[in-house]
DNA sequence: GTTGACCCTGTATTATACTACAGGGTTTAG
DNA sequence: CTAAACCCTGTAGTATAATACAGGGTCAAC
């Protein structure tokens, strides 16, 4: 498969041109191999990893936490052991983020629903939604 | 009930005494009633409210969405109809959310299987957990 | 009645994550 | 062979979301 040019990868991943070198500065990225001139040679699966970064950004991820999910994989650098270690707290994380966006799916669902009634109701059940400490054990019908 | 001091929601949401004056600046807490000498008094669900917004921003929601989620409520300004527009978008958005978070999820448990067995595959099954292009119609075992 | 912990306002500074030049070199299409 | 479209580096500027004063007022407890 041949490389891509700087612009190729950033038009197939959704980010800017300049995004790339962002991400390459802060270690998000390989530096690529490059070309005689000093042209940048991206790889194919580099995209990937674009749209990885900015898919987990949006899940509320910061860079130095998506350098770290990107670095989840056994290498001669790290034991196995230490791997599973930290990908078990990850996904334990990511079992809070969805759980909440649950609470928050089922709050909207009451507002839609009571919209679609007789629609004269005004509290906000989406306070409730999120909030750790009253919804301990009781989650409500 | 006793109103709270802005150090007393504060401290009871978990967030500096300066965010509260920044959250209310930026109209996402209303402007709170004040005594006599001008220091405001919180009714105590804006407790709720400030979680609610800290909350919700680790799920990758912004300021200026969290406010538009938190107007998702029936009031004299808008229609039912349009709120329950609203707020299937938004559910939507979630939906999506919870996806690609049980992608990462089942990406990292892959993760943790591969180390806890021989041992030695150095892929990166991450990458391919939220590429939204690649998982179409594909979910792998 | 003064000390310490809190309150007020306004403004300045910071961290994160980009985005936008400036000033120059390269490559490809016509 | 030249013009457009890309590439390079470095540095400066921006938006968002706070955080940190400065300079002063209030209140409750000793």
């Amino acid at each position: 498969m041949k490389p891509l040019t700087r612009k190729q990868v950033a038009d197939a991943a959704q980010v800017t041109i300049e995004a790339v070198r962002f991400y390459e500065k802060e270690v998000l990225i390989a530096e690529p191999p490059r070309t005689e001139a000093g042209y940048r040679q991206y790889p194919a699966d580099t995209v990937k990893r674009l749209r990885f970064i900015k898919r987990a950004q949006s899940l509320g991820f910061s860079l130095p936490e998506i350098r770290e999910l990107l670095a989840l994989r056994v290498d001669p650098e790290t034991t196995a052991a230490d791997i599973r270690h930290r990908a078990q707290q990850k996904i334990q994380e990511i079992e809070q983020k969805i759980q909440a966006l649950h609470s928050m799916k089922l709050a909207l669902e009451r507002i839609t629903e009571t919209c679609h009634g007789s629609g004269l109701a005004s509290e906000c059940p989406i306070l409730d939604a999120l909030d750790q400490e009253a919804n301990k054990g009781e989650p409500k019908p």
